[in-house]
DNA sequence: CATAAGTCGACTAGAACGATCGACAAGATA
DNA sequence: TATCTTGTCGATCGTTCTAGTCGACTTATG
């Protein structure tokens, strides 16, 4: 139930490239200081974002990346879905064709509640809202609740 | 986002626990039977559990494992952090103790709200629930929702 | 005492994680 | 056209995690 570095820095990037005038390429080296993310890693992340579409690039001087579509589109739950795959999978396969016995039988609907509450939260997310410092005002309420900032 | 082997046989073996009567060990072989978990690895499991306090065992033929605190009191929750540590962790570090710059300034709060849903759910699901076949209403309510069933 | 259980630590093959590196391709400018 | 700057892509690599296996040992029961 972690999130890993390159899922973390491939948003960060993608949000940093929101940020950037549409349009306008950002240089890996700019991102990859600005985030502070290796430079040859961000490199393989760039390739996985770009082959999705999600971000496109130019060469040469005065080359780099920008955003594949506008802004608001893209959701943190795609870009995690491009470098991780599903979310929410048990032993790697989708919690819909788990099939327990016994005592466990209804076991697969706590695995489907928990990618629902997932998507409730990552699928509202653009990295529009995190480029304008603002996110949508029901994920700030659940984010403001002093409980959830416990370290349970 | 994933869901280890470990963390879902932790989960199973400790529900057909729960639905054995309280204060009878149940062998390790019959759990690994039960619930078609490797009995070598089974071993590991049940003996980081009972390092937890979350079962009990008696040696001896007709020993056996057994809950270690009643089963309406043993949630989900608690059985993941026990064999896979913090639930949400980025990069290993809990997410209320990240610092990010510029365009990534507010994702540590998107971390913090995917937490917080993951503990509505997990939290709230006992083992009792689960030998009962009865789930709260809340999380039956999310997971009969026909659209958390797709397989995005 | 023989036997049936749990206990515990060591070990391992393979995959995933988190990078690093180098050769190459393409656009911009002179 | 030469050259510089940037992205592209595949190979490699050390470490950690995953998912187990194994065996010697301890504890209860009849």
């Amino acid at each position: 139930m972690r999130i890993t570095a390159k899922a973390d820095y491939a948003v960060r990037a993608m949000a940093e490239l929101a940020a950037a005038p549409p349009g306008q390429p950002v240089k890996a080296e700019a991102l990859a200081a600005s985030q502070d993310i290796p430079r040859n890693f961000l490199d393989n992340i760039l390739g996985e974002l770009r082959s999705a579409g999600l971000v496109r690039t130019l060469r040469g001087p005065e080359g780099g990346s920008m955003l594949g579509r506008p802004a608001a589109e893209i959701t943190v739950a795609e870009i995690l879905r491009v470098v991780e795959g599903p979310l929410a999978a048990v032993r790697g396969v989708r919690p819909e064709s788990l099939d327990y016995a016994g005592a466990a039988t209804r076991l697969p609907e706590v695995w489907i509640a928990v990618r629902a509450n997932l998507r409730a939260v990552l699928e509202r997310v653009t990295v529009a809202d995190l480029a304008a410092g603002k996110l949508p005002a029901d994920i700030g309420r659940i984010a403001k609740n002093p409980e959830a900032w416990l370290p349970h």
